[in-house]
DNA sequence: CGCCTTTCTTGACTAGTTCAAGAGAACGCG
DNA sequence: CGCGTTCTCTTGAACTAGTCAAGAAAGGCG
């Protein structure tokens, strides 16, 4: 079981606001919200679903909201080769994702070599490394040829 | 030592362009060897090089040079987080990548895990699994503090 | 409840890349 | 060695994701 179960209830999405320190707005409290119920959103799909419950939230808003939340660590941006930049709430692990080339779904994977694996490559080349990011290809079962 | 020694030889340049079933044409070669000597360049860096020898190439021309090697397999994409495409010549082996912060210079680092070792993710989640991209973020020699 | 600060709205703008049409070059054949 | 077909390049435009800036609105401490 995760160590931190992401929840959507309101009250815990304010106190996680309050504790990186950022003011509790409508417009935040929907993005966390959209990325607890659809994580791997990007910016677009995030502002659909925000205009649903706050119709009148700009795109630049939830820009300014994603940007927000990823610099104070509440949300974790990727950016596959060939997407614009997909949002997750983190949850602190340093998990990695696979990714179907066909539909471009995501899913998590825990990460393959223990704790914080993935952290030693063979050369370092003198670079003070301070984290790796593993992507996996492929497939996902609805792609597959042959089901 | 590498199985593949990249050449910039034009000879063995216009044998690889026609293994690949590609016409050999003068952008086709400048972009190659530009790569050769540069690698991991972005598309604006490849078309300034390319400027220098062939000076009526067009920009378009370096983004269908770039698009169809990388469609034969000649040259290998990477996208790294925040930044453009980066291309380089490919040498057949899935080797990953060392990125600093904050110059942006790229490393090339051997597979860590063995010959095609990353392929095995924890949970596979019904992906068949046809790549694996490893990248890691840290500071190069030059941008550590304190040297 | 009111003020100060942060955040959101509105609007313009940029970088990187792609699309489309036609001129020009590669190369297989006679 | 020239010819025609086909592929590639040039020219020009467009598009998407994302950023920047100024003022209006809302949060929240006192």
């Amino acid at each position: 079981m995760p160590a931190t179960q992401l929840s959507a209830e309101p009250a815990e999405l304010r106190a996680e606001l309050q504790l990186a320190g950022l003011r509790v707005t409508s417009p935040r409290l929907a993005v966390l919200t959209t990325l607890t119920r659809q994580p791997h959103s990007d910016a677009d799909t995030v502002f659909q679903a925000v205009r649903l419950s706050l119709p009148g939230t700009s795109v630049q808003a939830v820009y300014g909201v994603l940007g927000a939340l990823t610099d104070v660590g509440l949300l974790r941006r990727i950016e596959p080769a060939g997407s614009s930049a997909l949002y997750e709430r983190r949850i602190g692990d340093n998990h990695h994702h696979l990714i179907c080339t066909s539909c471009r779904a995501v899913r998590d994977v825990d990460c393959a070599t223990g704790e914080a694996p993935c952290l030693t490559p063979s050369q370092s080349h003198g670079f003070a490394i301070d984290q790796a990011e593993v992507t996996f290809w492929g497939l996902c079962p609805d792609c597959q040829p042959g089901r």
